[in-house]
DNA sequence: AACCAGGTTATGC
DNA sequence: GCATAACATGGT
Protein backbone atom coordinates (compact mmCIF):
# COMPACT_ATOMS: atom_id res chain seq x y z
CA UNK A 1 0.00 0.00 0.00
CA UNK A 2 1.32 3.19 -0.76
CA UNK A 3 1.90 5.12 2.34
CA UNK A 4 2.00 8.93 2.89
CA UNK A 5 4.72 9.62 0.34
CA UNK A 6 5.68 12.98 0.86
CA UNK A 7 4.97 15.02 -2.37
CA UNK A 8 6.89 18.80 -3.24
CA UNK A 9 5.98 20.86 -5.62
CA UNK A 10 8.58 23.32 -8.03
CA UNK A 11 7.16 25.86 -9.70
CA UNK A 12 8.53 25.78 -13.48
CA UNK A 13 10.76 29.03 -14.16
CA UNK A 14 9.82 30.68 -17.92
CA UNK A 15 11.35 28.96 -20.99
CA UNK A 16 11.17 25.40 -19.08
CA UNK A 17 10.06 22.53 -20.90
CA UNK A 18 10.01 19.23 -18.58
CA UNK A 19 9.10 16.53 -21.78
CA UNK A 20 12.39 18.48 -23.35
CA UNK A 21 14.39 17.31 -20.80
CA UNK A 22 12.68 13.62 -20.12
CA UNK A 23 13.39 13.01 -23.78
CA UNK A 24 17.21 14.10 -23.68
CA UNK A 25 17.26 11.47 -20.69
CA UNK A 26 15.90 8.53 -22.49
CA UNK A 27 17.06 9.89 -25.99
CA UNK A 28 17.21 6.35 -26.69
CA UNK A 29 20.11 5.33 -25.06
CA UNK A 30 19.84 2.65 -21.82
CA UNK A 31 20.78 5.03 -19.21
CA UNK A 32 21.25 3.06 -16.12
CA UNK A 33 21.33 5.92 -13.80
CA UNK A 34 17.34 6.80 -13.83
CA UNK A 35 13.96 5.35 -15.20
CA UNK A 36 12.17 7.26 -17.30
CA UNK A 37 8.49 6.69 -17.27
CA UNK A 38 5.50 8.14 -19.11
CA UNK A 39 6.55 12.09 -18.45
CA UNK A 40 8.17 11.20 -15.82
CA UNK A 41 11.47 10.26 -14.05
CA UNK A 42 12.88 7.82 -11.20
CA UNK A 43 15.94 8.60 -9.52
CA UNK A 44 17.56 7.33 -6.66
CA UNK A 45 20.56 9.43 -5.11
CA UNK A 46 22.48 9.45 -1.64
CA UNK A 47 21.80 11.56 0.62
CA UNK A 48 24.44 11.77 3.91
CA UNK A 49 25.22 8.80 2.39
CA UNK A 50 21.87 7.51 2.72
CA UNK A 51 19.85 6.14 -0.51
CA UNK A 52 16.53 8.29 -1.60
CA UNK A 53 14.28 7.55 -4.18
CA UNK A 54 12.32 9.99 -6.02
CA UNK A 55 9.82 10.61 -8.96
CA UNK A 56 9.52 13.72 -10.86
CA UNK A 57 6.42 14.49 -12.54
CA UNK A 58 5.08 17.00 -14.84
CA UNK A 59 2.13 19.32 -14.12
CA UNK A 60 0.73 22.30 -15.30
CA UNK A 61 2.61 25.38 -13.52
CA UNK A 62 5.34 23.04 -11.42
CA UNK A 63 6.92 19.95 -11.16
CA UNK A 64 5.71 17.21 -8.64
CA UNK A 65 8.42 15.40 -6.34
CA UNK A 66 7.88 12.44 -4.38
CA UNK A 67 9.90 10.91 -2.34
CA UNK A 68 9.43 6.89 -2.42
CA UNK A 69 12.13 6.16 -0.23
CA UNK A 70 13.91 7.87 2.42
CA UNK A 71 13.25 9.61 5.67
CA UNK A 72 10.74 12.01 5.72
CA UNK A 73 12.66 15.04 7.54
CA UNK A 74 12.63 18.19 6.17
CA UNK A 75 16.20 18.12 5.48
CA UNK A 76 16.07 14.76 2.76
CA UNK A 77 13.27 17.09 1.31
CA UNK A 78 15.29 19.61 0.71
CA UNK A 79 18.05 18.04 -0.44
CA UNK A 80 16.10 16.38 -3.10
CA UNK A 81 14.44 20.02 -4.08
CA UNK A 82 18.05 21.11 -4.59
CA UNK A 83 19.35 18.49 -6.14
CA UNK A 84 16.23 18.32 -9.04
CA UNK A 85 16.66 22.34 -8.85
CA UNK A 86 20.53 21.88 -10.34
CA UNK A 87 19.73 18.78 -12.47
CA UNK A 88 17.46 20.86 -14.75
CA UNK A 89 18.96 24.00 -14.25
CA UNK A 90 15.85 25.33 -12.56
CA UNK A 91 16.98 28.75 -11.37
CA UNK A 92 18.10 30.17 -14.75
CA UNK A 93 16.81 32.86 -17.14
CA UNK A 94 17.27 31.05 -19.93
CA UNK A 95 15.78 33.99 -22.41
CA UNK A 96 19.37 35.45 -23.32
CA UNK A 97 19.78 32.49 -24.51
CA UNK A 98 16.74 32.15 -26.43
CA UNK A 99 17.20 35.32 -27.97
CA UNK A 100 20.68 34.40 -29.08
CA UNK A 101 19.52 31.35 -31.09
CA UNK A 102 16.44 33.62 -33.00
CA UNK A 103 19.05 35.92 -33.72
CA UNK A 104 20.96 33.22 -35.65
CA UNK A 105 19.51 31.85 -39.06
CA UNK A 106 21.10 28.44 -38.88
CA UNK A 107 20.59 27.78 -34.91
CA UNK A 108 16.74 29.13 -34.81
CA UNK A 109 15.35 26.36 -35.50
CA UNK A 110 16.87 24.62 -32.34
CA UNK A 111 15.11 27.41 -30.43
CA UNK A 112 11.91 26.11 -31.47
CA UNK A 113 12.16 22.57 -31.43
CA UNK A 114 14.28 22.22 -28.08
CA UNK A 115 12.39 25.19 -26.85
CA UNK A 116 12.54 25.03 -23.06
CA UNK A 117 15.46 22.33 -22.71
CA UNK A 118 17.80 22.80 -19.89
CA UNK A 119 21.18 21.62 -19.44
CA UNK A 120 20.93 18.86 -17.72
CA UNK A 121 23.34 18.23 -15.40
CA UNK A 122 25.70 15.42 -13.30
CA UNK A 123 25.29 17.52 -9.93
CA UNK A 124 27.85 14.80 -8.58
CA UNK A 125 31.29 15.80 -9.94
CA UNK A 126 32.59 12.58 -8.81
CA UNK A 127 29.99 11.07 -11.24
CA UNK A 128 30.53 13.33 -13.78
CA UNK A 129 34.69 12.61 -14.18
CA UNK A 130 33.60 9.04 -14.25
CA UNK A 131 31.25 8.84 -16.82
CA UNK A 132 33.40 11.38 -19.00
CA UNK A 133 36.10 9.24 -17.94
CA UNK A 134 34.37 5.71 -19.43
CA UNK A 135 32.97 7.82 -22.47
CA UNK A 136 36.68 8.69 -23.54
CA UNK A 137 36.92 7.54 -27.29
CA UNK A 138 34.44 4.94 -27.10
CA UNK A 139 30.87 4.91 -28.58
CA UNK A 140 27.82 6.00 -26.85
CA UNK A 141 26.21 2.87 -26.58
CA UNK A 142 29.19 1.16 -25.32
CA UNK A 143 30.07 3.73 -22.92
CA UNK A 144 26.74 3.24 -21.56
CA UNK A 145 26.66 -0.25 -21.23
CA UNK A 146 30.02 0.35 -19.63
CA UNK A 147 28.48 2.62 -17.15
CA UNK A 148 25.53 -0.08 -16.32
CA UNK A 149 28.23 -2.48 -14.97
CA UNK A 150 30.11 -0.52 -12.95
CA UNK A 151 26.84 1.16 -11.29
CA UNK A 152 25.03 -2.39 -10.94
CA UNK A 153 28.30 -4.30 -9.60
CA UNK A 154 29.86 -1.51 -7.38
CA UNK A 155 26.68 0.96 -6.44
CA UNK A 156 24.09 1.22 -4.12
CA UNK A 157 21.04 -0.69 -5.11
CA UNK A 158 17.42 -0.45 -4.07
CA UNK A 159 14.29 -2.44 -5.06
CA UNK A 160 10.92 -0.32 -5.31
CA UNK A 161 7.57 -1.92 -6.54
CA UNK A 162 9.85 -5.24 -8.13
CA UNK A 163 11.80 -2.57 -10.08
CA UNK A 164 15.63 -1.96 -8.89
CA UNK A 165 17.18 1.79 -8.47
CA UNK A 166 21.25 2.17 -8.52
CA UNK A 167 23.36 4.86 -7.28
CA UNK A 168 26.57 5.92 -9.43
CA UNK A 169 29.04 4.29 -6.74
CA UNK A 170 30.57 6.33 -4.31
CA UNK A 171 34.40 7.41 -4.43
CA UNK A 172 34.55 4.92 -0.96
CA UNK A 173 33.06 2.17 -3.11
CA UNK A 174 35.80 2.47 -5.60
CA UNK A 175 38.60 3.56 -4.17
CA UNK A 176 39.79 -0.12 -3.52
CA UNK A 177 39.01 -2.02 -6.43
CA UNK A 178 41.87 -3.14 -8.57
CA UNK A 179 42.05 -2.88 -12.58
CA UNK A 180 42.26 -6.44 -12.28
CA UNK A 181 38.63 -6.13 -10.85
CA UNK A 182 37.27 -3.94 -13.75
CA UNK A 183 38.83 -6.19 -16.74
CA UNK A 184 36.01 -8.69 -16.64
CA UNK A 185 33.98 -5.70 -17.44
CA UNK A 186 35.60 -4.57 -20.63
CA UNK A 187 37.22 -1.59 -18.97
CA UNK A 188 40.52 -1.34 -20.77
CA UNK A 189 43.37 -1.06 -18.26
CA UNK A 190 44.13 2.41 -18.51
CA UNK A 191 40.65 3.44 -17.96
CA UNK A 192 40.13 1.25 -14.83
CA UNK A 193 43.23 2.95 -13.61
CA UNK A 194 42.18 6.56 -14.88
CA UNK A 195 39.02 5.87 -12.75
CA UNK A 196 40.13 4.01 -9.57
CA UNK A 197 42.76 6.64 -9.39
CA UNK A 198 40.05 9.75 -9.64
CA UNK A 199 38.15 7.57 -7.32
CA UNK A 200 41.05 7.61 -4.38
CA UNK A 201 41.48 11.52 -4.66
CA UNK A 202 38.45 12.13 -3.76
CA UNK A 203 38.10 9.30 -1.44
CA UNK A 204 41.35 11.19 0.13
CA UNK A 205 39.66 14.43 0.12
CA UNK A 206 42.42 16.25 -2.27
CA UNK A 207 39.45 16.56 -4.79
CA UNK A 208 35.95 17.73 -4.52
CA UNK A 209 33.32 20.07 -6.04
CA UNK A 210 33.32 22.15 -2.90
CA UNK A 211 36.91 23.00 -3.29
CA UNK A 212 36.97 23.46 -7.28
CA UNK A 213 33.75 25.53 -6.48
CA UNK A 214 36.08 28.22 -4.90
CA UNK A 215 38.50 28.90 -8.28
CA UNK A 216 38.30 30.62 -11.07
CA UNK A 217 37.69 28.63 -14.01
CA UNK A 218 41.11 28.75 -15.85
CA UNK A 219 42.12 27.21 -12.22
CA UNK A 220 39.50 24.77 -12.57
CA UNK A 221 41.23 23.78 -15.88
CA UNK A 222 44.06 23.64 -15.11
CA UNK A 223 43.68 21.79 -12.02
CA UNK A 224 41.54 18.80 -13.67
CA UNK A 225 43.93 18.67 -16.44
CA UNK A 226 46.58 17.73 -14.40
CA UNK A 227 45.27 14.38 -12.92
CA UNK A 228 46.01 11.34 -14.73
CA UNK A 229 43.10 10.94 -17.70
CA UNK A 230 41.65 14.12 -17.59
CA UNK A 231 42.46 15.72 -20.58
CA UNK A 232 41.25 18.80 -22.09
CA UNK A 233 37.97 17.34 -22.98
CA UNK A 234 37.34 15.82 -19.67
CA UNK A 235 37.96 19.18 -17.46
CA UNK A 236 35.16 20.82 -19.97
CA UNK A 237 32.82 18.44 -19.58
CA UNK A 238 33.23 18.39 -15.94
CA UNK A 239 32.73 21.91 -16.65
CA UNK A 240 29.59 22.03 -18.19
CA UNK A 241 28.21 19.36 -16.74
CA UNK A 242 28.83 19.34 -13.03
CA UNK A 243 30.54 22.76 -12.19
CA UNK A 244 27.61 24.52 -14.31
CA UNK A 245 30.41 26.65 -15.64
CA UNK A 246 28.68 28.59 -18.57
CA UNK A 247 31.70 29.24 -20.75
CA UNK A 248 32.72 25.37 -21.46
CA UNK A 249 33.09 24.25 -24.94
CA UNK A 250 34.25 20.72 -25.04
CA UNK A 251 36.96 21.38 -27.59
CA UNK A 252 38.03 18.41 -29.36
CA UNK A 253 34.58 16.36 -29.07
CA UNK A 254 33.91 14.06 -31.97
CA UNK A 255 30.17 15.19 -31.38
CA UNK A 256 30.24 18.72 -31.54
CA UNK A 257 32.70 18.19 -34.74
CA UNK A 258 29.80 16.39 -36.34
CA UNK A 259 27.39 18.84 -34.95
CA UNK A 260 29.16 21.69 -36.38
CA UNK A 261 29.77 19.56 -40.12
CA UNK A 262 25.83 19.09 -39.92
CA UNK A 263 25.10 22.81 -39.48
CA UNK A 264 27.33 24.26 -41.25
CA UNK A 265 28.03 21.56 -44.49
CA UNK A 266 31.97 21.09 -43.02
CA UNK A 267 33.64 17.86 -44.94
CA UNK A 268 36.27 18.56 -42.53
CA UNK A 269 36.39 18.65 -38.68
CA UNK A 270 36.60 21.88 -37.51
CA UNK A 271 39.88 23.22 -35.99
CA UNK A 272 39.59 24.79 -32.93
CA UNK A 273 39.85 28.47 -34.32
CA UNK A 274 36.37 27.24 -36.35
CA UNK A 275 34.91 26.60 -33.21
CA UNK A 276 36.37 29.51 -31.35
CA UNK A 277 34.24 31.43 -34.42
CA UNK A 278 31.17 29.64 -34.07
CA UNK A 279 30.99 30.13 -30.67
CA UNK A 280 31.69 34.19 -30.54
CA UNK A 281 28.76 35.09 -30.49
CA UNK A 282 27.27 32.89 -27.33
CA UNK A 283 29.86 34.58 -25.09
CA UNK A 284 28.47 33.22 -21.57
CA UNK A 285 26.39 30.82 -23.37
CA UNK A 286 28.95 28.48 -24.79
CA UNK A 287 27.95 25.56 -22.36
CA UNK A 288 24.63 25.72 -23.47
CA UNK A 289 25.35 26.10 -27.11
CA UNK A 290 27.32 22.99 -26.65
CA UNK A 291 24.55 20.94 -24.65
CA UNK A 292 22.05 22.24 -27.92
CA UNK A 293 24.42 20.83 -30.74
CA UNK A 294 25.26 17.63 -28.99
CA UNK A 295 21.27 17.63 -28.79
CA UNK A 296 20.77 17.82 -32.37
CA UNK A 297 22.82 14.94 -33.21
CA UNK A 298 20.34 12.70 -31.72
CA UNK A 299 17.03 12.89 -33.47
CA UNK A 300 13.48 12.61 -32.77
CA UNK A 301 11.49 9.46 -33.94
CA UNK A 302 7.91 10.00 -34.95
CA UNK A 303 6.60 6.85 -34.14
CA UNK A 304 8.83 5.52 -31.11
CA UNK A 305 8.00 2.68 -29.38
CA UNK A 306 6.83 2.72 -26.26
CA UNK A 307 6.93 -0.63 -24.15
C1' DA B 1 36.85 -4.37 -43.86
C1' DA B 2 38.51 -0.26 -42.62
C1' DC B 3 37.39 3.56 -39.81
C1' DC B 4 35.36 6.28 -36.34
C1' DA B 5 33.36 6.59 -31.52
C1' DG B 6 31.07 12.63 -26.53
C1' DG B 7 40.20 11.07 -25.65
C1' DT B 8 44.44 10.54 -23.01
C1' DT B 9 48.93 9.18 -22.13
C1' DA B 10 53.51 7.43 -23.22
C1' DT B 11 57.11 7.54 -26.28
C1' DG B 12 60.25 9.12 -29.80
C1' DC B 13 62.09 12.60 -32.84
C1' DG C 1 56.69 21.06 -29.13
C1' DC C 2 54.39 17.84 -32.50
C1' DA C 3 53.31 13.14 -34.53
C1' DT C 4 52.11 8.43 -33.61
C1' DA C 5 50.80 4.13 -31.23
C1' DA C 6 48.06 1.85 -27.89
C1' DC C 7 43.85 1.17 -25.69
C1' DA C 8 38.84 -2.36 -25.95
C1' DT C 9 34.88 -2.88 -28.38
C1' DG C 10 30.67 -1.65 -31.15
C1' DG C 11 28.47 0.57 -34.96
C1' DT C 12 28.44 1.69 -39.82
Amino acid sequence: MAISTSSLLIPKPKLFDFGEIVWFLDRGYDDCMHRIEENAVVKLIAVEEKPVLFRVSDATDHLTVEIYHGDSSTQTQEAVLDYVTEWFDLKLDLQPFDSLLKADKALAPMAIHYQGLRLVSIPDLFEALAWSIIGQQINLSFAFRLKRRLVETFGTALTYEGISYHAFPTPAQLANVSVADLLPYQFSARKAEYLIGIANLFAEGKLSKALLQTMSTETMLTTLTQIRGIGEWTAQYALMKSLRVPTSIPYGDAGLHNALKNLKGWQEKPTREQVNQFFKPFASWESYLSFYLWRSLSQKVSNREKG
